[in-house]
DNA sequence: TATGAATGAGGCTTCATTCAT
DNA sequence: AATGAATGAAGCCTCATTCAT
């Protein structure tokens, strides 16, 4: 009926919104997008924005969720049960190479980001590091990786992924980081975790 | 002198308008960190800070310049010749530590910088690689450690010590990453580099 | 409809705030005028100011043009084909005391404004040098005025009342100096480009 | 005495300030020259402006309270009794144009000049008014020129004048205004009054 | 007397948010 | 629901003037 056309409608534009505010994040940087840049990539009113948003800053949280549940996803969809650690890396790289710039640029902003923004991030950040560290632990088990705590084994991979992402402009400053060095810090990381010494 | 004495005030001033900004952008983030707060905090008028500096962009530069000669200067302090790898490791974090605040923030922040104070942090960077690089290389060539380009040796270790301080709120809300973790990420990063196998 | 409608109701605001904007600057001078005078005089917020001018320079500007497009009609509709010299002049000064305040604000402050406000007011000038030197050609054939070059003739003309516009608080403090000077004027150019010596 | 040296000293200094300031509102303007922009020309420090001159608007009126006597000295110099008025008309050119840059910036920014400032320049021009008036009596008596009001005459040749002068970036953009168009503008005003028909 | 560092009022501009239509 | 004009609180910076030395 008409009330809920008109609210599917709503919801149309509304998922429109978060879609086109992503694209303008990833462009320009998070705090570097105005409200109304968003809303004239959109072609509606500065206004419409408000309608469906009380504030920027949820605004920017419902971005994050979206990206979060669509990395999320993805990471379901490359990933099956034998997988092993290599294949379980390169689907996180590939995951965040399809969002790589508003990736980076939410890494790369955290610290001016509202606080909801960051607690967004971070649920993120814990569904991926879980689905790696099941994979490593079943290597460490093995022997066929160097036993050490798990949160640093994460810890020392997405750091230097995001040491890479964040500065971009020094490593790829053409194209994407990921598929310019993807490969190769993957190697390189599981040459550090290997249990056989040196290369 | 007379004039000397006046020269000697001024210096004192700028040095502490420097000091205090660096205090107060360690404590509200670069950002936040507004050029009345500094001001405020100084206690001198807000035209102060425009007798000194043009400009807040060139505030900034020049506070992250001090703090990169500081950093410097205690590199050179704390490593001496034949110092082992851990060592440099050790006093590289101790350096950082000093200024830990500042420097979260910085790296933190790095992406919504202006330029010039974007350059002035890569200088600050390359001048540590180069120090940590060349105990590496004497490591590798003596075979006690894993074999790898020295890029990744030091972006690992970057990445690992940057990701830690970017969510200090995740892992030591209350004091210090450094002096809470620094020691565990040492050890941690020592045994990954090792040539030989697990633990 | 209701689009037409708004855009019509944004052209009244902004056409007010240049017919505000006209009359301060009439009231206090260019330079003296500040954009906050501006806003509270036509009753709206600062922030107003700039959604419908980017800079307070192109505000200037537009004020500007404003008026010489003002200028240019009121020239077209009181000079007629066959008008002599005389009406010319009259006309000239008429059209000028339509908007006496804003034009004596305007040529008295051109050395300190920016320079799309100048190359304006050139344009205005240069618009109405044309009709003048149309007809005083006209009266050079004839040979009821002296021949001279057309340039020294208009700007003989211009500079005599530009200088009495210019220092109004000697030549009519109260009120306007058209109204007060204007007939006198003319005569006295009249008389000394008269091709017939003396009076 | 030691007083009365410190005493010569300190007009010195002052006479010195005047100078400089008068070169320099002469080459940036009246109101774009700040004071600090006078000490620096002067090689003198910021508050000594203010130790001469209590306010920079007293400091501006007693720059042209200097020209005013320079002016009216050199008229003197260059008039002699027998005088005809061509060569008092271009006396008048030649005083103003050994200071053109200064007296161009003051009557180009009377309008916004402090009261003091604009009161001093009305002097001068009286002083003058007076030498050529006298001249052009005579002429009118002799009937060698048109018969008309001395104010009339007198504002009609001083508004041409200053039109040119204020007008430098059309008519003479790179050298002095007075020497490219001196000669023709006393020409053709010598012609205007003539009371001899036409040219 | 001379210095020049310090002051602080005030100007222009930005942008998230509101509200009448 | 959508619009977009209007709002107003900050933010950065300038510069004549003061004052301790």
């Amino acid at each position: 009926m008409a009330v809920s056309q008109r609210q599917k409608q709503k919801t149309e534009t509304k998922k429109f919104l978060i879609e086109t505010a992503m694209e303008q994040f990833a462009k320009k940087g998070l705090s570097a997008t105005r409200t109304a840049d968003i809303a004239s990539a959109a072609k509606v009113s500065h206004g419409t924005i408000f309608l469906h948003f009380p504030t920027r800053e949820r605004l920017l949280e419902e971005v994050i969720e979206e990206f979060g549940s669509r990395t999320s996803r993805r990471m379901h969809e490359l990933i099956n049960g034998d997988c092993n650690l290599e294949e379980v890396l390169a689907a996180h790289l590939k995951g965040i190479g399809e969002c790589e710039g508003f990736y980076t640029a939410l890494i790369s902003e955290t610290a001016v980001l509202p606080e909801g923004a960051r607690n967004a991030l971070i649920m993120i950040q814990s569904a991926i590091s879980h689905h790696i560290l099941q994979v490593a632990e079943r290597g460490m088990d093995a022997g066929t990786i160097k036993t050490m705590p798990f949160d640093l084994f994460f810890n020392t991979w997405i750091g230097l992924i995001h040491y890479y992402l964040s500065n971009r402009a020094l490593f790829s400053p053409e194209d994407s980081v990921i598929s310019r060095h993807g490969q190769r810090l993957t190697d390189h990381y599981m040459n550090l975790i290997s249990a056989k010494g040196g290369i």
